[in-house]
DNA sequence: GTCTATAACGTGATAGAC
DNA sequence: GTCTATCACGTTATAGAC
């Protein structure tokens, strides 16, 4: 009964520090927006299914949000830029290929180890014909910005010698993203979850080990 | 009219023999099911989806499918057995290895021409946790059945020496699975479709090609 | 900024006539 | 087998009080 615990909370505290981290409902409803949108898709939840978790009304959220389809365009929007500062960061950090390439692999066993969740693109590619318009120009953006990232490392890692493989690279990180994306979905249903395993097969694929 | 678009659209497609030519109703449901848990998933459509398009009645649903995770389990073991039928098919027409596998890979790309159609299994398992227990029984038989045939399929080609790959088939047949799944469904948000790029990288990847 | 109250609609489902 | 008619419920969304 988390939600019953949340009711209490905000019924006798300050609901600036409501949700623990001193988080404003705004960011609280677009965190638990995205928390559902990976476990159970955009069709999967409802504005009641936020309310009733946080202990507020149906109408608060509209108040921050006016559609459902506004939610979840920034929700998609604040996973782009959230993904576009931690690819910053391990530039600052001046990471090397193999580094980033873990990186990235440790991002997806996350989503695994927190609940089966799957990845964001993957959720928006599934739904996508059931999505508001803005959402799907989003989804887009979001999904090409992770390409092209992909794409980036795997060039540098390939020119540095620390990769291998045939073709353009382009390609390869449609696959490496392909991968990761379907086998945490197919941990969903597979025992044990075949998400390591595809992690240590691309590994043994690309990654130059002698020299 | 949405339901109107989709009458027109399954005109088009020749998965459904026309509704009227003579296929029963339960039938008929079966197949506009499928094809709109491919399209929208298991969540995207209701019984009035169906019947609108069909030009029946919602009840006459329920009279084949007294709820609709009777009409989802159905719809999954009819695709299981689908799917081994065809693969006894590739058996009795002595395919190799190779053939084999083109074979799979033009399932999927059909998936792609007809309208953006995501996998099956795809579709379930980002569904999965809002799917009726049933439901998620079929899920895991019907990922398991083809996760099994690619493992033997990777492995009597590696033998056969017409495939190369490190570690284990089991692992390998993951990668392939999860980079068709994956790209077939980033083929909805990126333009041109990377479902093809993803598949002769792979080709590259595991086809022995001088031997 | 959050509440109560409610509207308008879609959905899964059932009863009973034909 | 299919129909009409109807139900209970959930969902998105708005109006207006506090």
């Amino acid at each position: 009964m988390l939600w019953f615990a949340y009711y209490l909370v905000s019924k006798h505290m300050d609901t600036q520090v409501s949700w623990g981290a001193g988080k404003d409902t705004r960011t609280a409803i677009i965190d638990m927006a995205e928390d559902l949108m990976l476990d159970r898709g955009f069709n999967g939840f409802s504005y009641s299914t936020i309310s009733a978790s946080m202990g507020i009304r149906n109408a608060a959220i509209h108040y921050h949000f006016p559609g459902k389809s506004d939610l979840g365009v920034v929700v998609v929007q604040r996973a782009r830029e959230r993904f576009l500062a931690w690819a910053r960061q391990l530039e600052t950090a001046d990471a090397n290929p193999v580094e980033r390439l873990d990186a990235f692999f440790a991002r997806y066993m996350r989503y695994l180890e927190r609940g089966k969740r799957v990845c964001l693109g993957g959720s928006l590619e599934t739904d996508y014909k059931t999505l508001p318009e803005p959402m799907q120009v989003e989804a887009t953006a979001f999904v090409s910005a992770i390409m092209a990232w992909w794409e980036t490392l795997l060039e540098t890692g390939r020119k540095e010698g620390v990769f291998g493989f045939p073709g353009e690279s382009r390609d390869q990180a449609v696959v490496v993203m392909a991968t990761l994306q379907g086998a945490l979905q197919t941990s969903r249903v597979v025992e044990p979850p075949c998400l390591s395993a595809a992690m240590e097969q691309t590994r043994r694929m690309i990654v130059v080990k002698s020299q």
